[in-house]
DNA sequence: TGCAAAACGGAGAGTGTCTCCGTATAGTTC
DNA sequence: GAACTATACGGAGACACTCTCCGTTTTGCA
C-alpha cells in the first residue's frame, strides 16, 4: 500500500472510531467520516466498500478484549456462577464503549458473509472456552452459539435501551442461574 | 372521516401488511405501499406521518394476541415451568408472522414517546399478569419489564437469525429456568 | 345543484449510501 | 533528477429512501 493510502486509511479508521463512539452506528453518515478524515467520499469508499467494513475495521480492538475478560473472569478464584457472572457483566460493560456494536455482531452469528464474521468466531470461541472452563457447572448440551446468542440478546437490548447497571446485571443473573445446571 | 379516506386507510393497512409480512420492516418502502395500495405518497403520509405508525397500524391485532396467550399458557393445568415455557414459545411463535416486531417493540419499552408505546404497554401488562398468575414460583423480585427485555431480546434474535425452532426452544429454556425460583 | 371542507397525489426537498472517472501523486527506472 | 507508470485521490452525481408542500379533485351536505 502506498504511504499515503496508508495515512489516509489510519485517519479513516480513527475518526470514525472517534464518531461512532460518540454518536453510535446509525447516526455517523459516511460523508461525514469522510469530511472528518479530510478525504473525498471515493477514497473512503475505496478503503471500505461498506459502512459495515468500516465498522469492523473500529472494532479491530474489541475481539481482543472480549478474549480478555474471559481469561479474567476463568481465572478467578471463586464459584462457577461468580465466574460466569463476571464474564457476562464484562461484555455486557463493553457495550458502553461501542454503542450498536452488540446487535450487530449478534445479528451476524450464523451468517459468515457478513463483515463481522471474524468477530463473531472470535466471540463464539470465547464462549466455548467459556464452556471448557466451567466444565460441568453448566447445565449439559449448552452450546457456544447458544451462550453467544442469549449474552449477545441481552447486551442488545440492555445497549439499545440504555439500561442502568443494576437493570443489567438482574438479566444476567437470570440467564447465569438459566445456563447453570438445575 | 370520509368514506373515501376510510377506502384508502384500510387499504393502505392491508397492503402494508402484506408487504411487512413477506419482507420484513426495513425491506419495504413507503413508495412501495403507496403504490401498492395506489395512492399517491402524500396521501399515505397524511394517514400515518412515518413509517412506523404504520407498522404499529399493520400490529394492531398482535396486541390481541399477545393477551390471548398469556392466558391459553395461565390456564394450563401444568407445572409453573410448563406454563412459563407455553407462554414463551407462543411468544417467539408469533414472529413468524411479523418479522421486525419483537425486535422493535423490545427497542421502544420504556420509551412513552415511541409510536410502538401502546403495544409496549400491554406487552409489559402481559407479562406482569404471567408474574401475578405463577405467583411464588418465580424468582423472587422478577419484574414484568424484566421478563419483557428477556423475552423480547430473545424473540430478537430468533427473529433476526431466522433460528429453527429447536434452538430456540433451548434458549428459551434457559431464560425459563432462570426466571423460576432457584 | 352549489359549496365548503376534506382528501388526494405528484413534484421535489433533504439525506443517506455508494460509483465513475478525470486528475494528481508516489515510487521506480534510467 | 527527470520521465514514466501504477496507484490513489476526490468531487459530481446516480440512486433510493423518508417525508412535505400545495394546487387539484372529490365528497357530503344544504
Amino acid at each position: 500500500m502506498r504511504a499515503d493510502a496508508q495515512r489516509n486509511r489510519d485517519r479513516i479508521v480513527e475518526v470514525a472510531r472517534t464518531f461512532f463512539r460518540a454518536k453510535g452506528f446509525d447516526a455517523v453518515s459516511m460523508d461525514e467520516v469522510a469530511k472528518g478524515a479530510e478525504v473525498g467520499p471515493g477514497t473512503l469508499y475505496r478503503h471500505f466498500p461498506t459502512k459495515e467494513s468500516l465498522y469492523d475495521a473500529v472494532l479491530e480492538a474489541w475481539a481482543g478484549k472480549v478474549n480478555a475478560a474471559v481469561d479474567r473472569a476463568l481465572s478467578l478464584d471463586a464459584s462457577a456462577r461468580e465466574r460466569l457472572l463476571t464474564w457476562l457483566t464484562d461484555y455486557a460493560a463493553m457495550l458502553t464503549e461501542h454503542k450498536g456494536a452488540a446487535a450487530r455482531i449478534t445479528a451476524a452469528l450464523g451468517d459468515p458473509g457478513s463483515p463481522f464474521a471474524a468477530k463473531c468466531t472470535t466471540y463464539v470461541n470465547a464462549n466455548q472456552r467459556l464452556i471448557d472452563g466451567l466444565d460441568s457447572a453448566l447445565r449439559p448440551g449448552v452450546e457456544a452459539m447458544q451462550i453467544s446468542r442469549l449474552v449477545g440478546g441481552m447486551a442488545a437490548v440492555a445497549d439499545n435501551s440504555e439500561l442502568p447497571a443494576e437493570s443489567v446485571a438482574s438479566m444476567l443473573a437470570v440467564v447465569a442461574d438459566g445456563l447453570l445446571a438445575p
